[in-house]
DNA sequence: TATTGTTATACTCTATAACTATA
DNA sequence: TATAGTTATAGAGTATAACAATA
Protein backbone atom coordinates (compact mmCIF):
# COMPACT_ATOMS: atom_id res chain seq x y z
CA UNK A 1 0.00 0.00 0.00
CA UNK A 2 1.49 3.23 -0.66
CA UNK A 3 0.52 4.72 1.84
CA UNK A 4 1.29 2.38 4.54
CA UNK A 5 -0.98 1.50 7.76
CA UNK A 6 -1.66 4.43 9.58
CA UNK A 7 -4.41 5.40 12.23
CA UNK A 8 -7.97 6.01 11.94
CA UNK A 9 -8.84 9.45 10.86
CA UNK A 10 -5.13 10.63 9.74
CA UNK A 11 -5.12 11.84 6.33
CA UNK A 12 -2.53 9.43 3.43
CA UNK A 13 -0.05 10.97 2.26
CA UNK A 14 -1.25 11.79 -0.98
CA UNK A 15 -4.07 13.94 0.40
CA UNK A 16 -1.40 15.83 2.89
CA UNK A 17 1.10 16.36 -0.32
CA UNK A 18 -2.46 17.25 -2.42
CA UNK A 19 -3.26 19.83 -0.07
CA UNK A 20 0.27 21.10 0.96
CA UNK A 21 0.86 21.74 -3.12
CA UNK A 22 -2.36 24.07 -3.61
CA UNK A 23 -1.64 26.00 -0.48
CA UNK A 24 1.70 26.96 -1.12
CA UNK A 25 1.68 27.37 -4.67
CA UNK A 26 -1.56 29.89 -3.59
CA UNK A 27 0.97 31.66 -1.31
CA UNK A 28 3.50 32.58 -3.96
CA UNK A 29 0.96 32.94 -6.54
CA UNK A 30 0.07 36.00 -3.94
CA UNK A 31 3.63 37.39 -3.84
CA UNK A 32 3.86 39.59 -6.22
CA UNK A 33 6.39 42.38 -7.80
CA UNK A 34 5.87 45.33 -9.91
CA UNK A 35 6.84 43.31 -13.39
CA UNK A 36 4.04 42.46 -15.49
CA UNK A 37 5.19 38.70 -16.14
CA UNK A 38 3.27 36.17 -14.20
CA UNK A 39 4.31 33.34 -12.76
CA UNK A 40 3.33 31.01 -15.57
CA UNK A 41 5.18 32.75 -17.84
CA UNK A 42 8.05 32.62 -15.54
CA UNK A 43 8.31 29.07 -15.51
CA UNK A 44 7.95 28.98 -19.39
CA UNK A 45 11.02 31.12 -19.26
CA UNK A 46 13.19 28.93 -17.02
CA UNK A 47 12.35 25.64 -19.37
CA UNK A 48 13.58 27.89 -22.54
CA UNK A 49 16.81 28.55 -20.50
CA UNK A 50 17.69 25.40 -19.26
CA UNK A 51 16.49 23.62 -22.35
CA UNK A 52 17.92 25.80 -25.46
CA UNK A 53 14.93 27.16 -28.20
CA UNK A 54 12.28 25.06 -28.53
CA UNK A 55 9.19 25.32 -30.84
CA UNK A 56 5.99 26.38 -29.36
CA UNK A 57 4.29 22.23 -28.86
CA UNK A 58 7.58 21.01 -27.28
CA UNK A 59 7.47 24.04 -24.62
CA UNK A 60 3.57 22.77 -24.31
CA UNK A 61 4.65 19.32 -23.27
CA UNK A 62 7.27 20.24 -21.28
CA UNK A 63 5.32 22.55 -19.27
CA UNK A 64 2.71 20.08 -19.24
CA UNK A 65 0.10 22.37 -20.77
CA UNK A 66 -2.01 22.18 -24.04
CA UNK A 67 -0.79 24.05 -26.91
CA UNK A 68 -3.53 27.06 -27.04
CA UNK A 69 -2.37 28.36 -23.48
CA UNK A 70 1.09 28.26 -24.17
CA UNK A 71 0.65 30.37 -27.19
CA UNK A 72 -0.73 32.74 -24.89
CA UNK A 73 2.63 32.55 -22.66
CA UNK A 74 4.82 32.83 -25.26
CA UNK A 75 2.86 35.82 -26.49
CA UNK A 76 3.49 37.79 -23.48
CA UNK A 77 7.22 36.61 -23.43
CA UNK A 78 7.67 37.77 -26.73
CA UNK A 79 5.73 41.43 -26.17
CA UNK A 80 7.91 41.94 -23.12
CA UNK A 81 11.19 41.14 -24.96
CA UNK A 82 12.06 38.08 -23.44
CA UNK A 83 11.54 35.77 -25.64
CA UNK A 84 11.89 35.83 -29.30
CA UNK A 85 10.29 33.61 -32.50
CA UNK A 86 12.32 32.62 -35.19
CA UNK A 87 10.78 30.27 -38.44
CA UNK A 88 11.68 26.75 -38.14
CA UNK A 89 14.49 26.01 -40.63
CA UNK A 90 12.61 22.97 -42.53
CA UNK A 91 9.06 23.21 -41.77
CA UNK A 92 6.54 25.94 -42.11
CA UNK A 93 3.86 25.03 -39.62
CA UNK A 94 6.85 25.34 -36.37
CA UNK A 95 8.27 28.18 -34.90
CA UNK A 96 12.04 28.19 -33.24
CA UNK A 97 11.28 29.94 -29.48
CA UNK A 98 14.54 31.31 -28.08
CA UNK A 99 15.11 33.20 -24.65
CA UNK A 100 16.75 36.87 -25.30
CA UNK A 101 19.66 38.13 -23.59
CA UNK A 102 17.28 40.48 -21.69
CA UNK A 103 14.87 37.69 -21.14
CA UNK A 104 17.64 35.63 -19.46
CA UNK A 105 18.64 38.90 -17.37
CA UNK A 106 15.19 39.27 -16.27
CA UNK A 107 15.16 35.87 -14.77
CA UNK A 108 18.26 35.98 -12.71
CA UNK A 109 16.88 39.68 -11.33
CA UNK A 110 13.27 39.13 -10.79
CA UNK A 111 13.51 35.45 -9.56
CA UNK A 112 15.60 37.24 -6.61
CA UNK A 113 13.13 39.51 -5.88
CA UNK A 114 9.98 37.35 -6.51
CA UNK A 115 11.19 35.13 -4.22
CA UNK A 116 11.75 37.02 -1.32
CA UNK A 117 9.11 36.08 0.37
CA UNK A 118 9.91 32.54 0.28
CA UNK A 119 13.62 32.86 0.56
CA UNK A 120 12.35 34.92 4.20
CA UNK A 121 10.41 31.35 4.61
CA UNK A 122 13.66 28.79 3.87
CA UNK A 123 15.65 30.97 6.25
CA UNK A 124 13.57 30.39 9.13
CA UNK A 125 13.72 26.37 8.96
CA UNK A 126 17.01 24.65 10.05
CA UNK A 127 19.94 23.01 8.08
CA UNK A 128 18.55 19.91 7.91
CA UNK A 129 14.78 21.20 6.94
CA UNK A 130 16.70 22.66 3.82
CA UNK A 131 18.40 19.83 3.23
CA UNK A 132 15.35 17.49 3.47
CA UNK A 133 13.21 20.07 1.10
CA UNK A 134 16.27 19.74 -1.54
CA UNK A 135 15.83 16.21 -1.53
CA UNK A 136 12.03 16.54 -1.78
CA UNK A 137 12.31 19.18 -5.24
CA UNK A 138 13.93 16.08 -6.77
CA UNK A 139 11.37 13.49 -6.13
CA UNK A 140 8.27 16.26 -6.64
CA UNK A 141 9.95 17.27 -9.81
CA UNK A 142 10.22 13.89 -10.89
CA UNK A 143 6.62 12.74 -10.55
CA UNK A 144 5.70 16.05 -11.61
CA UNK A 145 6.93 15.32 -15.25
CA UNK A 146 4.99 12.17 -15.36
CA UNK B 1 22.84 32.63 3.13
CA UNK B 2 19.30 30.85 3.31
CA UNK B 3 20.08 28.88 0.03
CA UNK B 4 23.85 27.91 0.76
CA UNK B 5 26.96 28.18 -1.86
CA UNK B 6 26.12 26.84 -4.90
CA UNK B 7 27.86 26.03 -8.25
CA UNK B 8 27.33 28.96 -10.83
CA UNK B 9 24.04 28.40 -12.88
CA UNK B 10 22.41 26.53 -10.32
CA UNK B 11 19.18 27.48 -9.23
CA UNK B 12 18.63 28.33 -6.10
CA UNK B 13 16.43 25.94 -3.19
CA UNK B 14 13.73 28.71 -3.52
CA UNK B 15 13.48 28.62 -7.63
CA UNK B 16 13.43 25.16 -7.78
CA UNK B 17 10.93 24.75 -5.08
CA UNK B 18 8.80 27.54 -6.80
CA UNK B 19 8.85 25.45 -9.86
CA UNK B 20 8.28 22.43 -8.79
CA UNK B 21 5.09 23.28 -6.23
CA UNK B 22 4.12 25.13 -9.60
CA UNK B 23 4.07 22.13 -11.96
CA UNK B 24 2.84 19.67 -9.89
CA UNK B 25 -0.30 22.51 -8.74
CA UNK B 26 -1.06 22.10 -12.35
CA UNK B 27 -0.67 18.13 -12.60
CA UNK B 28 -2.60 17.52 -9.70
CA UNK B 29 -5.75 20.82 -11.24
CA UNK B 30 -5.76 18.63 -14.43
CA UNK B 31 -6.80 15.47 -12.32
CA UNK B 32 -10.45 15.65 -12.65
CA UNK B 33 -13.82 13.15 -11.75
CA UNK B 34 -17.06 13.70 -12.79
CA UNK B 35 -17.79 15.60 -9.86
CA UNK B 36 -18.20 19.66 -10.44
CA UNK B 37 -16.30 19.65 -6.98
CA UNK B 38 -13.56 21.93 -7.55
CA UNK B 39 -9.98 21.30 -5.53
CA UNK B 40 -10.16 24.77 -4.02
CA UNK B 41 -13.41 23.17 -2.52
CA UNK B 42 -12.39 20.05 -1.22
CA UNK B 43 -9.34 22.22 0.16
CA UNK B 44 -12.39 24.40 1.87
CA UNK B 45 -14.05 21.28 2.96
CA UNK B 46 -10.92 19.81 4.42
CA UNK B 47 -10.17 22.82 6.59
CA UNK B 48 -13.95 23.06 7.84
CA UNK B 49 -13.51 18.81 8.77
CA UNK B 50 -10.05 19.58 10.47
CA UNK B 51 -11.14 22.46 12.28
CA UNK B 52 -14.79 22.08 13.03
CA UNK B 53 -17.19 24.52 12.57
CA UNK B 54 -15.87 28.38 11.21
CA UNK B 55 -16.93 31.40 10.47
CA UNK B 56 -16.79 32.83 6.47
CA UNK B 57 -13.69 34.86 8.00
CA UNK B 58 -12.07 32.33 9.94
CA UNK B 59 -12.02 30.10 7.19
CA UNK B 60 -10.88 32.42 4.94
CA UNK B 61 -7.89 32.72 6.96
CA UNK B 62 -7.15 29.30 7.43
CA UNK B 63 -6.97 29.02 3.60
CA UNK B 64 -5.22 31.89 3.08
CA UNK B 65 -7.39 33.75 0.58
CA UNK B 66 -9.83 37.32 0.85
CA UNK B 67 -13.15 36.54 2.34
CA UNK B 68 -15.06 37.24 -1.52
CA UNK B 69 -13.04 34.33 -2.61
CA UNK B 70 -14.14 32.25 0.24
CA UNK B 71 -17.85 33.60 -0.18
CA UNK B 72 -17.94 31.85 -3.80
CA UNK B 73 -16.37 28.71 -2.07
CA UNK B 74 -18.84 28.60 0.85
CA UNK B 75 -21.73 28.78 -1.59
CA UNK B 76 -20.89 26.03 -4.11
CA UNK B 77 -20.20 24.31 -0.79
CA UNK B 78 -23.48 24.33 0.32
CA UNK B 79 -25.27 23.98 -3.34
CA UNK B 80 -23.69 20.56 -3.02
CA UNK B 81 -25.02 19.85 0.20
CA UNK B 82 -21.69 19.54 1.71
CA UNK B 83 -21.69 22.28 3.99
CA UNK B 84 -24.42 24.81 5.67
CA UNK B 85 -24.80 27.73 7.50
CA UNK B 86 -25.68 28.66 10.78
CA UNK B 87 -26.60 32.08 12.15
CA UNK B 88 -24.02 33.18 14.99
CA UNK B 89 -25.43 32.95 18.18
CA UNK B 90 -24.11 36.30 19.58
CA UNK B 91 -23.16 38.70 16.09
CA UNK B 92 -25.64 38.66 13.29
CA UNK B 93 -22.67 40.51 10.97
CA UNK B 94 -21.37 36.34 11.34
CA UNK B 95 -22.20 33.04 10.31
CA UNK B 96 -21.38 29.38 11.13
CA UNK B 97 -20.15 27.12 8.62
CA UNK B 98 -20.43 23.21 9.28
CA UNK B 99 -19.50 20.45 7.48
CA UNK B 100 -22.56 17.84 6.78
CA UNK B 101 -22.69 14.19 7.31
CA UNK B 102 -22.72 14.06 3.40
CA UNK B 103 -19.53 16.45 3.01
CA UNK B 104 -18.03 13.94 5.62
CA UNK B 105 -18.96 11.29 3.70
CA UNK B 106 -18.21 12.90 0.35
CA UNK B 107 -14.88 14.04 1.22
CA UNK B 108 -13.46 10.57 1.99
CA UNK B 109 -14.73 8.86 -1.03
CA UNK B 110 -13.69 11.51 -3.45
CA UNK B 111 -10.28 12.07 -1.98
CA UNK B 112 -9.04 8.43 -2.75
CA UNK B 113 -10.98 8.99 -6.73
CA UNK B 114 -9.30 11.76 -7.12
CA UNK B 115 -6.24 11.15 -5.52
CA UNK B 116 -5.73 8.03 -7.57
CA UNK B 117 -3.15 9.84 -10.07
CA UNK B 118 -0.99 11.00 -7.55
CA UNK B 119 -1.32 7.25 -5.39
CA UNK B 120 0.02 5.90 -8.71
CA UNK B 121 2.69 8.16 -8.60
CA UNK B 122 3.91 7.83 -5.15
CA UNK B 123 3.82 3.88 -5.25
CA UNK B 124 6.36 3.96 -7.69
CA UNK B 125 8.77 6.00 -5.07
CA UNK B 126 11.09 3.94 -2.94
CA UNK B 127 10.13 3.83 0.98
CA UNK B 128 12.84 5.89 1.90
CA UNK B 129 11.52 8.57 -0.64
CA UNK B 130 7.81 8.30 0.47
CA UNK B 131 8.89 9.00 4.17
CA UNK B 132 11.22 12.04 3.03
CA UNK B 133 7.84 13.26 1.60
CA UNK B 134 6.39 12.63 4.23
CA UNK B 135 8.40 14.72 6.38
CA UNK B 136 8.59 17.45 3.61
CA UNK B 137 4.79 18.05 3.52
CA UNK B 138 5.28 19.35 7.17
CA UNK B 139 8.29 21.43 6.38
CA UNK B 140 6.09 22.76 2.77
CA UNK B 141 2.61 23.02 5.26
CA UNK B 142 4.75 25.08 8.02
CA UNK B 143 5.31 27.09 5.51
CA UNK B 144 2.26 28.11 3.45
CA UNK B 145 0.68 28.09 7.01
CA UNK B 146 2.56 31.65 7.82
C1' DT C 1 -17.02 54.31 13.37
C1' DA C 2 -15.24 49.58 12.88
C1' DT C 3 -16.04 44.91 11.54
C1' DT C 4 -18.03 41.08 8.82
C1' DG C 5 -19.55 39.60 4.88
C1' DT C 6 -21.40 40.01 0.06
C1' DT C 7 -21.81 41.86 -4.66
C1' DA C 8 -19.63 43.66 -8.73
C1' DT C 9 -15.97 43.41 -11.59
C1' DA C 10 -11.64 42.03 -13.63
C1' DC C 11 -7.49 39.40 -14.52
C1' DT C 12 -4.73 34.97 -14.65
C1' DC C 13 -4.54 30.27 -15.82
C1' DT C 14 -6.03 26.67 -18.23
C1' DA C 15 -8.87 23.75 -21.14
C1' DT C 16 -11.62 22.06 -25.37
C1' DA C 17 -13.36 22.93 -30.00
C1' DA C 18 -12.90 24.90 -34.33
C1' DC C 19 -9.97 26.77 -37.67
C1' DT C 20 -5.66 27.79 -40.71
C1' DA C 21 -1.45 26.69 -42.79
C1' DT C 22 1.85 23.52 -44.02
C1' DA C 23 3.58 18.75 -44.67
C1' DT D 1 -5.01 13.31 -44.63
C1' DA D 2 -2.09 14.41 -40.61
C1' DT D 3 0.36 17.70 -37.86
C1' DA D 4 1.58 22.31 -35.65
C1' DG D 5 -0.13 26.15 -34.19
C1' DT D 6 -3.64 29.87 -33.36
C1' DT D 7 -8.20 31.86 -32.41
C1' DA D 8 -12.50 31.64 -29.99
C1' DT D 9 -14.69 30.67 -26.00
C1' DA D 10 -15.50 29.16 -21.30
C1' DG D 11 -14.80 27.88 -16.48
C1' DA D 12 -11.85 27.85 -12.16
C1' DG D 13 -9.43 30.62 -9.04
C1' DT D 14 -8.43 34.69 -7.09
C1' DA D 15 -8.16 39.65 -6.15
C1' DT D 16 -9.62 44.68 -5.18
C1' DA D 17 -13.26 48.11 -4.64
C1' DA D 18 -17.69 49.30 -3.28
C1' DC D 19 -21.59 48.25 -0.59
C1' DA D 20 -24.83 46.50 3.26
C1' DA D 21 -25.71 45.00 7.75
C1' DT D 22 -24.54 44.74 12.38
C1' DA D 23 -21.73 45.86 16.46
Amino acid sequence: MAEGVRPEGEQSLASRLRLAVVRLNRRLRAQRTDSSVTLTQMSALSSLKKSGPLTPGELAAKERVQPPSMTRVIAALEDHGLASRAPHPSDGRQAIVTITDEGLRYLAAEAAARERWLDRRLAELTDGERELLERAVEVIDRMAED
